[in-house]
DNA sequence: TATGTATGGTAAC
DNA sequence: TTACCCTACATAT
């Protein structure tokens, strides 16, 4: 389910508890028995995140190169480096408490931030990784029972990291990991932002494939997906349908931009905040509930934000796309 | 209990 | 373009 932001996090999250560690792994699942084989018992060295995409490397150059899709998850238990506010799967948000239990009613400021005393402290928890954090009730038992088709378990002496679901769990070489990411379109969080600038501005400039397309296409630009996608055209007031190459200079690098700020908030918030201008009530109430959140991404017949006009959906390549007809005229 | 939907991507037509 | 994969959850029955 994660767009970028999620990918980030979820590396960051393998940084704190997962690199510098050596792990036991298996696929309780069983449908990755032997690339199982092949991690265990080494140390995790480095964690990268690309696109929608992660790399850790294990020591002897054995890299495992994992893709949510939209339904893929990771599950953290025992000692986690909590950082951010959890949120529940139907918006409302939480925050763990020292039981690792989730706790309703968290305490926002206006920017934002949560205010967990013990940012990045390890404590028990349990925590999904997906799109958002979501907390959940934490097991007693170390290691934690299999729940579920787990496709891949890392386990170090304190931390325990359960993967299901998955549309890419694969090792790689490095070579692989190589020209797996050079497939991969610039990304503000890893790439320079102005050569990604460039790159990205000399793609879209030679494309007759509609904008909103482009932004979707994972060789085009890393880590925008269906709301991200919405959204940003929403605020470049840009049509979706305009082709590419007919997208002025000025708006295209204007989207380039507006997404490298984006991500790191969305990275920093764990939400895909992409109304950032607001006053700090307005920014309660979106980062409370989801459908306060966007512009228009999950909008369809509802009147736009900024001039009323109904918000139209439209199937674009088996995804809705969501878009203000006046204001993206 | 069944069904529909979802923040993604690939491969086959 | 369509089929298909992978899973969780909300909603309908």
């Amino acid at each position: 389910m994660p767009e970028g932001h999620s990918v980030h996090r979820i590396a960051r999250q393998f940084d704190r508890n997962i690199v510098g560690r050596a792990v036991a792994a298996s696929s309780p699942q069983g449908r990755f028995v032997e690339g199982a084989a092949v991690i265990d018992g080494r140390e995790a060295l480095e964690v990268r995140a690309v696109a929608k995409q992660m790399f850790l490397r294990f020591d002897g150059d054995v890299w495992l190169r994992v893709h949510l899709g939209m339904y893929g998850a990771w599950d953290f238990s025992g000692e986690v480096s909590v950082d951010a506010t959890i949120a529940s799967s139907n918006g409302r948000m939480g925050q763990t408490n020292q039981r690792g239990t989730v706790v309703d009613d968290p305490i926002l400021d206006a920017a934002g931030e949560n205010s967990l005393s013990s940012i990045g402290a390890p404590r028990r928890a349990r925590v999904r990784m997906s799109e958002q954090t979501t907390g959940l009730e934490e097991q007693t038992e170390w290691p934690p029972p299999v729940v579920g088709a787990v496709r891949l378990r890392l386990l170090t002496e304190s931390t325990c990291a359960d993967l299901r679901g998955p549309t890419a769990c694969v090792l790689q070489t490095p070579d692989e990991v190589v020209a797996t990411i050079a497939k991969l379109g610039p990304d503000p969080l890893v790439d320079d932002v102005t050569d990604g600038e460039e790159r990205f501005t000399a793609t879209v400039k030679k494309k007759p494939t509609a904008i909103g397309l482009l932004l979707m296409d994972q060789a085009v630009v890393s880590g925008i997906g269906n709301v991200y996608r919405a959204e940003l055209l929403f605020r470049a007031r840009q049509n979706p349908h305009t082709p590419g190459r007919d997208v002025p200079e000025e708006v295209v690098r204007g989207i380039w931009r507006d997404w490298a700020r984006l991500l790191p908030i969305g990275v920093e918030t764990g939400q895909m905040m992409t109304m950032d201008d607001l006053d700090p009530e307005a920014y309660r109430r979106a980062m409370a509930h989801r459908d306060d959140r966007h512009w228009v991404y999950h909008r369809a017949g509802l009147p736009c934000r900024v001039c009323g006009t109904t918000v139209l959906m439209e199937e674009a390549a088996g995804r809705k796309l969501y878009w203000c007809p006046n204001c993206q005229a």
